[in-house]
DNA sequence: TGTCCTACATACCGTTTGGTATGTATAATA
DNA sequence: TATTATACATACCAAACGGTATGTAGGACA
């Protein structure tokens, strides 16, 4: 028996916290971070009060986790930030746009990007909040700028283009039209800014 | 003496209600409006909540006010909507751009765009919430729609351009900066992505 | 002038909130 | 085996919340 691997541990620390976290993500998407009930998150992760006060000082550290944690994860891996990039950057871009517009969940549509959600309400509010979401979108924008400068000296796109310039306005349309669908809770509407976006891209190639 | 007409009312229902709408669109726009507190809205706008609660049923109702009669009338404004769309639109879209890049407040970079704010928060929670704030969304998109096709039999933009979807990506983009430079706290990135915008819609003027 | 409805002001209420104090069982360590 | 720190569970708390009940002053109208 290979119980010291396997065995049922009656505490486990990470796994707690784990719950916890997923409990909070869930609770933070729906009704947005001011609004979530730690006691909705405790009932959801099937823990006390205890529990949560032993892993996090307070709500808002729970919070900074969870952009840490769940969200930023969630969003480079569905923007394929973390796999590396290939071929030339254009068409990998509107790939990814195409695969996103094709798998829209309903959830998705109504509830929007998690991140962006955050950034709206937290920013104004809390410097730590804003600095973590802030983190995650440089992330993705510096990603998509470098694909661009890539391509621009492999000649797949235009050298007179401003690399950053377009990666912001890449992320902010896509993060616009996520929120424009959300209020309109119009996949169709979403596909469609998807589509005009991929439709842009295609203007970077070399003419 | 005008006493009839100039007379310091000592009841003034409809100033009343004024104020009311005017504090709570400042309290909702800074913290939220779930967050928003009803007693920090009494205290600045000087009334008290016998006031309130004369003027409005609830506290869900005072936001659809302040959606109907102060968020969206400060929208269109800001955006040209309101005015009779005169010239080529593409170089009218372009100039509403440039005004708002240069007009950008300090408060507007780090509060973001009103409407939006409330759509992000409250679209997936409160239904009459959802339609106050798309339906002024759809006044725009559509102004910005029949801006586009006006110009396409004016010979002024492209004919192979979808109108209505390219409005819709305009608005989408439009809102996708502000929220993008509200979390990064950047009036700089802000002015970038609308120029990014603005070099766009050249391409839609006919080859 | 007397009446009556509107337009508030004041005081209060039950609920929910984030947070804390305290107790206790587990499990690693000495 | 005894000790001790970790990992919780339970019970509780003050404050803030949205909302209500009740009282009252202003002003149009009769």
């Amino acid at each position: 028996m290979a119980k010291t691997l396997v065995k049922r541990r009656s505490r486990d620390p990470s796994a707690t916290r784990d719950k916890l976290l997923n409990a909070a993500f869930e609770e933070i998407y729906r009704r947005g971070f001011q609004a979530a009930s730690l006691d909705t998150i405790l009932a959801k992760a099937g823990v006390t009060k205890g529990a949560l006060y032993h892993h996090f000082p307070d709500k808002a550290a729970l919070g900074y986790a969870v952009v840490d944690e769940v969200v930023k994860g969630l969003l480079l891996k569905r923007w394929g930030v973390l796999e590396p990039a290939t071929g030339d950057p254009v068409s990998a871009l509107q790939q990814v746009l195409r695969g996103r517009a094709a798998g829209l969940t309903t959830r998705e549509v109504e509830l929007g990007c998690p991140l962006n959600n955050l950034a709206q309400e937290m920013s104004p509010l809390d410097r730590q909040f804003r600095k973590a979401v802030n983190a995650t979108f440089d992330i993705w924008i510096d990603a998509v700028a470098r694909d661009l400068e890539r391509g621009q000296t492999d000649g797949t796109v235009r050298r007179d283009v401003d690399a950053p310039k377009i990666a912001a306005f890449v992320v902010a349309s896509i993060e616009g039209s996520f929120g424009l669908a959300k209020g309109a809770q119009s996949a169709a509407m979403l596909r469609s800014n998807l589509e005009v976006l991929s439709s842009f891209l295609e203007s970077l190639r070399p003419a």
